[in-house]
Parts: C-alpha cells; structure tokens; sequence
DNA sequence: CTGAAAGCGCTAACAG
DNA sequence: CTGTTAGCGCTTTCAG
C-alpha cells in the first residue's frame, strides 16, 4: 500500500491539514515543520494521489483550440480531432472548446489573448502565424498563468514543452530526399510551390529541400518558389503557365499545409502526369491523389497526434509535471500509397 | 455541474447503495428499479466518474508484459519502453511487471499462462509466436477474465482490440516501394533475408515485398529468402557467400525485426556499399547505419507507442469501455535519414 | 430487495 | 502557525 497523507500526518505526529499544506507549497507554516514534511515525504516515498485531490478539489482542466477561422482540408481534420478528443477527455474532468481567429487580423487576435483569464481558462493550444505582437501576448498570458502551447507552426526548440509540431526544415528535407528517389535521377526542374512564403514555415520547408536537392540530387534544380495566395484561381492559372513555361520539369512539391487547391490543379493537367510530386498532410484531397498514384508521397503530422499532445502538454502544465518526452516527439511522417491504408 | 449518483438518487428517491448496484450491475434489484435507475440515467445526462469510483475501490491494474527471454536490441528497446511506462503509470494506479518466457518452449509457456489468475493480474500483453497451443491457452485466459492483447507479432484484425502491431502484408509492399525507388530502376537481383521464415510475420513480408516489387520494378529479381536461424556466425558467411554468388545485386531487404546480425556482417563487405539497404525497426544498430548511409530506409513501429497502446488497450478492457481508435492505429513508419532526428 | 453509515485520499473552510 | 470538521463521487459493509 502506498503511503498516503494520512500515513504522513501520523508518522510526523501532525494534523492532515498542515502536510496538506506543505504538499501545495502553501504559506504560513513554519520553516521546521516544512522541513520536517519534505522528509517524511522522501523516508516512506510518499507519491500525491492527483485524482483524489482533484476530486477533492472538483478540479476541471479547461482548455481552448484556438484556431484560424478560415482555412482547408487539413484544418477541417485538426478541429474534427479537436472535437473527438473533447468529448473523450470529458471524463477526465477536462473541458475543450475551439476559438475561431481571423488570422491576418493581429490587432484583434492580441486584444481577444489580452482578455483571456485565468478564471476562464487554465491553457490554450493556438495556431497562429509568427509576429512579434502575437508573440508577446502570448507571453504575457504566460505570466497570467494560462499555460500556452503552440501548434505546428514555430520552432520545436522554443519554450521547453510550448511547441507541438514537426521540425518543418527535416520535413523539407525529407521532401527531397522523397522526390529526387521518385524521380529516378532524371535531369531538369523541380516546381516549389506554397501559399505565401511569409509564412515561416515555408521558408525553413524550402530550406531544408534545397540543402538536401543539392546535396543529393544534383541532377534535379528546383526553381523559385510560386505562391499561391491560398486562391484557387490563380492557383490554377499560375500553375498552368508554370508547367508550360517549364518543359523539364520532374516533380513538384507543394510545401503548404492545404495542397488541395495547387494538387487539383496539377492534376486537371495532363503534361502533369509522369511528374514525381510531394505534398504535405493527410486530408480527403491528398489522401485521394495518393491512392490514384498521382501523388507520390505525402509528408504527414498526424492531427489527432498533434491535437491529443497539446492537450497532455497543457495538462502537464496543469500539474506541474513533465510530460512523457518520447511520446510527445511528433513525428515526420512518410506516407506512401503502400503504407496509407487503415 | 455534472449529475451524480447522489442526484439520480435524490430524483428517484432512492438511496445511492441502490443506484450503485445498479450501475455496477450487481444482482439482487428489483427490475422495476433497475428500469427507473438507467431511464433516470438518460434523462439527467448521468456520466460515472471513473476515478472516484476507483479510488472508493482501492482499484489497482495489474498488467504483465509477457516477452521473450533472448532476443536483440529491439526485444531491449521494447523492455526499456515498458520498464518507462511502468514507472509513468504508477502515477495512474497502474502496475506493469514484465515476464520472461523461452520463446521455443511452448509447453512450458502454456503451462505458465494457464497458471495466471485474476486475483494475480487483470491483463497481459504478450509477444509470442503463433502457434495453436499458445492460441488456446490466451483463449482460456479471456475467458478466465485475464484480458490479453497480442503484441508485434500477429494479425492486426483477430479480435476487436486484441492486437498491437502493424500489418506486415503493408510493411513488405513499403519497403519494396522504397527499394525499387531508391534503386534507380537499375536492373538485377534483391537479397532478401530474416531469421526464419516459420514466423508467419516474415511471410506477410516476404509476400507483400514480392507483390509490390513484380508490380511497379519488374527490372528488379527478388531472390529466395535467406534464413540465419539469428545466429551471428552463419548470417556472416551465408551474406558473404550471397554477396558473390549474385553479381547483379542491387539492394536487400531485411524482414526481422532485429537487424543488427545481417546489417553489421552486410556493412563489412566493401562489395555491399553501393546497394539499396531496407530494415525494419529504430535501434542503435540500425539507426547508426542508417545515419552512415549504409541503410537506406528504416521500416518502423514505434516501441513506446507500441506498449503504451497495448496499455490502454488493456485497461479500457478492463473498465469496459472502447479506445480511441485512431489513437490505437499503429503506422507503419519510414525513417531516413532526413527525417530521422530527434 | 433496500438503506444507513463509514471510508477511499485529499482539500477547504473555520476555529483557535 | 496548526487542528477540526465536513465533504468531493463512489463503494462497501452491515442491518433490516
């Protein structure tokens, strides 16, 4: 039987109450006794039993998605995955619930971080564009003690346990290595494409698909990135003119998190067919362009992964402990027609 | 606020031992009760809430990983996961041992698990190759009321949640897609090699390999299946005696899950260093050629996601309730080099 | 067949 | 600064 506060209180000679009140780091108990306590603590092993203190306390995690109002396929299986755990944790005294954000609308994002409070949330999991004034809401938050993560896009280095997603330079990387083995060493050009290269994201995708294209598959040059705006007509339109513009071209990678608009677009193309193409995530879209085999391979960060590891992340928090590492390590992965089903 | 049994109680003017038995499914209550207590149920929306109840109880879970006494590196990194596990899981109630058996000892095994009781534990995970005898004696044992999920090793559709794995048939068509395209369409012959094709996982392998290869590289031969029965000496010169029988060598495929024989005798050879390498499993050994270069792709099934799944596998059985699914899918990994950090 | 009372391990007033 | 008491939601005797 494990020791419990009871096994304390008797072995110290003390009330429950006051070994209650050194487990919680309150204030106003004397120096000695604290000592004391954290002795004991470490003599019988004592380990708190978090359910029964959470009953005890009628404690409820309360948690927000904040997320980007509008938005494709992939944000669709983010919140769906958002949705499914909500309801799953809600026995575990858990409540989940999803804020829409207009993305490019910083002022107003800042001032909604800015009202958010303690007594209203215990932790956000936000997916938000970079910018120096999200940043700082979010730090101030921090402060405030709403426990902050952030999901896929930012750097898996900032804060210790703030950042749920995939090191998107080892993704752009892998993208490479995946499209240059496609492409059976051919000669010629490789398309880039995404929705906006402000997006930080894109850039370090870009990167590591550079470095590796080079370094590997000399053969194989990747033009300037084409952006798409996120807007489905030019999409079509500035991906046709690329694919008459570039004769040579072997393969396409499509960087951007929603590849639904610029794969749709390739594939209403028949120059587009013996090309090696990479996209990003599993959705409905991409999903079906791999099963017809016009999409070679898609790199995947796993929604309900992303979304459950956030929640552990934020929950840990809650509980000052740390989180289980390997299992928050979200992974890069490599999604072929062979291994796509179930 | 969430109903309690102390409201259904209340709103059926009964006392809550009533509603207790009720929802424990006890005999012994009027069924003219028992109607009332799960209408009253429905009608307040009523949820048990599992830890309180388990703390009332005293409830503890008792599970074993039941795992095989010799085995290589990958056999140590599923230990280590669940001796990791364990000491996470403590926290939750929870108490994993692991059990050692001889794998080529089935009597002796059968004996043992028909020796299991549910006052000694309430579930086991356990990686056994197949055989009738086995089968029987994890029958007996769920019917006893020992919960059992098989790990690794078996069919990904026998029972509803009773197996932890991937599906091999899938693994053997990923790795010959990864082969085939790594390979260049180069013409010539595959070694392929596992510890012995009686284990019916290296089969489906062998199966889906030569599917996938015959239909998209049909200028690549696989090769009869080489057996090194696991042992260091024959695996060494039965690969060196490969590498000069079969000139037109392109690549090799290593089905078993523990690699590190074939790699390290297939690395010595300078003959070797061009080929396309395929293993299966994230381990030192074959991670470290992998990041060489000298291995290609890594097929994988994460070891900790693999005994943490079997976990709530297991005790979702036990409290009767149904795992998340797409929690529980275990993917079939590829790991290069690109994406293979962290 | 049903109820009353005590308790799981911990916390939260309220006294003192 | 510390102890007493009641209670979180559920289970478990023991009576009746």
């Amino acid at each position: 039987m494990r020791p419990t506060t009871k096994d304390l209180a008797n072995h110290l000679g003390m009330s429950r109450s006051t070994v209650d009140r050194v487990l919680n780091g309150r204030t106003g108990v004397k120096d000695k006794t604290v000592k004391a306590v954290h002795k004991a603590i470490e003599e019988l092993g004592f380990e708190r039993n978090l359910s029964a203190a959470n009953l005890a306390r009628k404690r409820v995690y309360r948690f927000a998605f904040i997320l980007p109002k509008v938005g494709g396929d992939f944000l669709h299986e983010l919140k769906s995955q958002v949705g499914l755990m909500g309801v799953a944790l809600r026995l575990d005294n858990t409540e989940i619930s999803i804020r829409q954000i207009i993305e490019n609308d910083q002022h107003k994002n800042v001032e909604h971080l800015s009202r958010i409070n303690t007594d209203e949330l215990d932790g956000i999991a936000i997916l938000a564009p970079e910018g120096p004034q999200v940043r700082d809401a979010l730090a101030r938050l921090s402060e405030r003690g709403v426990h902050v993560v952030r999901l896929i896009s930012g750097q898996p280095d900032e804060g210790e346990h703030s950042f749920v997603g995939i090191d998107n330079l080892a993704a752009g990387r892998t993208a490479a290595r995946l499209l240059g083995s496609f492409a059976q060493s051919k000669k010629g050009s490789v398309l880039v494409v995404t929705d906006t290269m402000l997006s930080p994201d894109s850039v370090s995708r870009r990167a590591g698909f550079d470095q590796t294209l080079q370094h590997r598959f000399s053969s194989l040059r990747a033009l300037p990135t084409i952006e798409t705006y996120g807007d489905k007509k030019r999409t079509d339109t500035i991906l046709a003119s690329a694919l008459m513009n570039f004769p040579d071209l072997q393969g396409v990678y499509v960087m951007s998190s929603e590849a639904g608009f610029a794969l749709d677009a390739l594939s209403k193309r028949d120059v587009a067919t013996g090309l090696s193409i990479i996209a990003h995530e599993r959705t409905q879209v991409t999903l079906s362009h791999l099963r017809t085999g016009f999409v070679d391979a898609l790199i995947v960060q796993d929604a309900g992964h992303v979304v459950r590891s956030a929640a552990r992340k934020l929950r840990a928090k809650c509980d000052n402990r740390e989180p289980v590492a390997t299992q928050e390590n979200i992974r890069i992965e490599v999604l072929l027609l062979e291994n796509s089903v179930g």
